[in-house]
DNA sequence: CTTGACATGTGACAACCTGTCATGTATGAT
DNA sequence: ATCATACATGACAGGTTGTCACATGTCAAG
């Protein structure tokens, strides 16, 4: 957590420094990020940004949290856009993010470069996904569906929503076309939906 | 790649520093592993250690390439215990590694400490997974299931394998039980294979 | 043997990094 | 005007990496 003396900056001041940051994690690792060049972006002397935060990792956790969030409403638009039908969810949550990743470039490069450098170090953690699954779990609308258990219901969201973080990641990394990453997503939702059932013995 | 010295190298000396590397990786996230302490638990000098590796990264790279034959192989045979049943690969996959595991538990816990320790940074690039899955499609038994194309065959392995990852390593992590996770991954296999499907009007 | 060409070993070094801390400065209450 | 508290600051110790000039092996040809 930062520091009350960081919270008390005056903000366009508190602001330059968070930009600096924000600028350097998404250009670099985490283990090769520098203090001192985010210092000397932000015209901050060493000794304060110490005032401010405990270090980097309190640093970079502060700087995720602000992204979490964007990405809670973003899912809940999502969930609203698809009338609350669950499955379409991950399909019109990646739809929204492309969306808003065209017209915010330069916010959510900063963003997916971050996740990008440094999922897995913290960042799986620290953006709070799982919370964010169960609480659409709730809030959808699983009437038309074919009964399923809470259980079932989480792994079914779990595995799409993985899908849609895969999907959206691998179109940012430049390892798939916007237009292929999707048709990926779909095919996953529709075999989900459908089954990949083993052959039975015709039963009517 | 490291260098070729670095092959011409002894055997007991290359693995001593192999060793030492693989100790310092499992040890500390990427950014924080000290070459210093590398070369000090290998005994070598400094400048020895950049005449093999040309830094950091590279010999990251070659550690993980070590243990991907391991993964290719555990893979390999749980296509084999569940007798091409591609469904159910995903869940022999987990067991037998949690066996492994118990069994070589110094071995796997430097492995999964990289990976857990590392993850994002590089290691999802360069275990061959994407590879490993595309093989096991091949080679698997798709005829007891009803038919699915070549891509949806794709999508259903991409989905429970990712599903198998996360099992495990949510064990790892100590987040849930070996049960429970375990009890998780059947969970997702069984919904892949039924569907989730929306309600229709009776056919028969 | 001796020479020389080449592969390998080596540690001092510059340049960078982080987190601390003693000291200086502002600000607001009394 | 005094004082306490909050804040600003840069020099510093101790760590890091990658390089490089030089020392030492090794091996084939004269």
């Amino acid at each position: 957590m930062p520091t009350s003396t960081f919270f008390n900056l005056p903000p366009p001041k508190r602001e330059k420094l968070l930009h600096a940051a924000i600028v350097e994690f998404a250009r670099r690792p985490y283990g090769e990020v520098s203090i001192n060049r985010i210092i000397q972006g932000a015209e901050i002397p060493r000794g304060s940004f110490y005032q401010y935060f405990a270090d980097k990792t309190d640093l970079f956790r502060y700087v995720l949290r602000g992204y979490d969030n964007m990405l809670e409403t973003a899912i809940m638009k999502s969930l609203e856009a698809c009338g609350g039908r669950p499955l379409e969810i991950p399909l019109a949550l990646y739809d929204l993010v492309l969306d808003y990743i065209r017209e915010n470039w330069a916010q959510f490069e900063l963003f997916m470069g971050i996740l990008q450098k440094n999922m897995g170090m913290d960042a799986g953690q620290l953006l709070s996904l799982p919370e964010m699954v169960l609480k659409v779990i709730n809030q959808a609308d699983w009437r038309g569906l074919e009964h399923l258990e809470a259980d079932e219901r989480l792994a079914v969201m779990d595995l799409l929503f993985s899908a849609a973080g895969h999907a959206l990641m691998a179109v940012f990394c430049e390892k798939l076309s916007s237009e292929e990453s999707r048709r990926r997503l779909a095919i996953k939702t529709a075999v989900i939906q459908r089954g990949a059932r083993y052959k039975e013995e015709p039963s009517c």
